[in-house]
DNA sequence: TAAACTAATTATAATGATTATAAAGAAGTA
DNA sequence: TACTTCTTTATAATCATTATAATTAGTTTA
């Protein structure tokens, strides 16, 4: 149930008081749709048939509105152009280090992590960020082929 | 005893074939006994006395030579510029939201996370990243001494 | 030691993601 | 309708990082 997702982020909106247009409408479903983690410009390419005239500064614009309003996260890696995410229940990233495959899996969140580092440290600790990394099987599988 | 990790640190590279220029003894030495995760234009500004001709490409390229080497280790946060870690023993991050501070903790090692993500993405795991975010004490003081 | 080769540095330009700005358009309200 | 506010668009600006070419320094070999 993806519409799910895409009504209630909606509601969210408008209850904090952004105006829902054809834009952003567009590019929440995209998030919300394409599982694939994308950049703000793969979001610009893709809206491009729809919307001929959008700017690359809306795509911005409103992926930074999303992120206030809680819908989306930023993701960054060491590489050129961050990603976005749209935020669904927590879950955490594992990345291919060959070709950079993003794939989502479930862990009960590491609140044992944040205790101990809340002690030593004496931060009051608000969230932690935790991605794991790795080769993915299609890339494992090349590798085997090529020996 | 910080000169023991950079004599560590040259012999590391100069097994690994790097020649050990002034520039490059100085970026180490920075990255070594400044304790702060500095940026590459922060070296850059932190030794312009030393070398006034030094450029900043020579600053990007030897950090790109010490990650080659296992020796220093880039952070990319959500913000513009990346932060360049020397590596010690493995440790932890904790950031403060507010003002930025970057402090070390240390943790074991997460391996059960990695087993469980191995197993349900099927991917091979090679590594893993995390952080913690919260508010430093002193931002925490400032707070309440604003109330 | 000098010549020859290789690696490193410098200075500068190029790239490319992101942000700022100003003008035009759309929606909301009185 | 006029007014206000928000949003989008088009474009220019910023800024971190990388690429290039020329120069310099270090290492090797004769």
């Amino acid at each position: 149930m993806p519409g799910v997702f895409l009504k209630d982020a909606l509601v969210t909106l408008k209850e904090s008081g952004v105006r829902i247009t054809p834009q952003r409408h567009a590019i929440l479903e995209y998030l919300i749709t394409s599982h694939t983690h994308p950049t703000a410009d793969e979001i610009y390419k893709a809206l491009e048939s729809d919307f001929p005239n959008m700017s690359v500064a809306t795509v911005y614009n409103n992926l930074r509105v999303f992120q206030n309003a809680g819908l989306v996260k930023e993701l960054t890696y060491g590489d050129a152009s961050s990603r976005f995410d749209f935020v669904t229940h927590d879950h955490y990233h594992i990345i291919c280090d060959e070709c950079g495959k993003i794939v989502d899996f479930h862990h009960p969140g590491l609140e044992e992590v944040e205790r101990l580092a809340a002690h030593v440290t004496g931060f009051k600790v608000n969230s932690h960020r935790l991605e794991v990394y790795g080769t993915c099987p299609d890339c494992g599988e090349a590798q085997n082929e090529a020996k």
